[in-house]
RNA sequence: GUGAAUGUAGCUCAGUUGGUUAGAGCAUCGGAUUGUGGUUCCGAGGGUCGUGGGUUCGAGCCCCAUCUUUCACC
């Protein structure tokens, strides 16, 4: 893998690159959108590939893992190829679903044991063992099995949950180093940021991932319940240390406000369930602000979806239709405000990227983000 | 025609031996959702209890009449 900055805007740290992987060139700042199971819900490949314009996409190693499950995945002969999707793929490592989803997670040393949302079965994830899930997955970028501190958690909690990710992530980096790829690409390897929303700790576990020279790195445990501005603290606290040379990924993050925000402070990669989990529930993102289209005033509004959109569907269909299709739970709805939502969050980081690389971004990201979150 | 049921929110129904401002689910309307369980959660509006009388301090509940719908029988 390698990353070339094309441009670094003068006033901010935000930048523009280029993300070589073996599956193809993303371009940054980008969105990702996330397709756990190896689906982006309600939206064809096709329409990710050619309509959203998506460069790469997110599995999740733990509903993976649990179905199909590694046999079948291997058999397939990776992620790509089962799921017909030939662009790059990242895959979260699970530590997130465990703590999540799961009801009877247990930390231990070793590492997390849980049992499964599907059918209460036992399972214990190292991470050793999340290294070689996602080997047989084949996901261009692997991420490290972490603990992801709430948002609310005291210091005392947040620096002993940090030890453990911090040992888990050497683990982590002996085991993927050990181990080779199974299908003859490269597949790259992103440490973790923790700390909570404690500068010591953020800055401390900044450094240790830093030091691992990796050939990306992430910051986690943001968005998950704490002030939005101690958010932005925090991405700027470790984007001082995390190297400049190298990929920065916010996940999870967020609203399109939150990803200018972030791209101003440096981020590079942002995955988020935003667009399409709040799309299947009737919330779209314009630049103008959101719409709730199950809104009844939407009810005889027969304008284009979105006139401003560069998707078909901003322009084949109207608000009135989305807005029928959504209230009689039309499966149709579902895959219109998804994509919708997609191609905008694209066009989004696509138009940062270019006002970084013509060096206004800052007076653009201005003129754009009070809108942002206004309710049409 | 006779007999038996039935009538409470837009819909399907609860509603104790008669006792404060008649409830629920769904629907409607609005809000939430940040490394996804096609979810989930929160809030709001909405009823002269078929109608008219009566008994009672007090009636959705008891009595009478009437209408509606359903079933059975002739």
């Amino acid at each position: 893998m390698q990353f070339n900055l094309i441009h670094t805007d003068s006033a901010t740290n935000a930048r523009a690159g280029l993300l070589t992987t073996d599956h193809g060139v993303i371009e940054t700042p980008i969105f990702m959108p996330v397709g756990t199971v190896g689906s982006v819900k309600a939206v064809h490949q096709r329409e990710l590939k050619d309509d959203i314009k998506a460069q790469i996409i997110l599995g999740n190693t733990y509903h993976l893992y649990l179905r199909p499950g590694l046999d079948i995945l291997h058999k397939a002969g990776g992620l790509h190829k089962f799921m017909g999707w030939d662009k790059p793929i990242l895959t979260d490592s699970g530590g997130f679903q465990v703590f999540s989803l799961s009801n009877t997670r247990k930390l231990k040393e070793e590492g997390v044991t849980f049992s499964s949302h599907i059918d209460g079965s036992k399972h214990l994830f190292t991470p050793e063992n999340v290294v070689d899930t996602q080997r047989i997955i084949g996901s261009d970028i692997m991420m490290v099995l972490d603990e992801c501190c709430p948002g609310d958690a005291d210091y005392a909690y947040a620096k002993k949950s940090l030890e453990l990710t911090h040992k888990w992530l050497e683990r982590g980096i002996k085991h993927f180093n050990e181990t080779e790829p199974l299908y003859g690409y490269h597949q790259s390897y992103f440490p973790i940021v923790q700390g909570c929303v404690y500068p010591d700790l953020r800055r401390e576990s900044a450094h240790r991932v830093a030091e691992m020279d990796m050939d990306g790195n992430a910051i986690g445990g943001l968005a998950v319940g704490e002030p939005t501005e101690k958010m932005y603290e925090m991405i700027e606290v470790v984007n001082e240390i995390l190297p400049t040379d190298k990929p920065r990924y916010l996940m999870g993050v967020g609203t399109p406000a939150n990803i200018l925000e972030a791209i101003e402070r440096g981020v590079d990669m942002f995955d988020c369930v935003m667009p399409t989990r709040n799309g299947r529930n009737g919330m779209l993102f314009t630049k103008n602000g959101t719409i709730n289209i199950r809104n009844a005033k939407w009810a005889d509004c027969f304008e284009p979806l979105d006139p401003d959109g560069e998707s078909y569907v901003d322009s084949a269909y109207t608000k009135a239709y989305l807005r029928h299709l959504t209230i009689s739970d039309e499966l149709l709805a579902l895959q219109i405000a998804s994509i919708h939502n997609l191609a905008f969050y694209l066009w989004l980081v696509k138009e940062a990227r270019k006002h970084i690389i013509s060096g206004d971004f800052s007076e653009w990201k201005r003129s754009i983000i009070d809108n942002l979150s206004k309710r049409l």
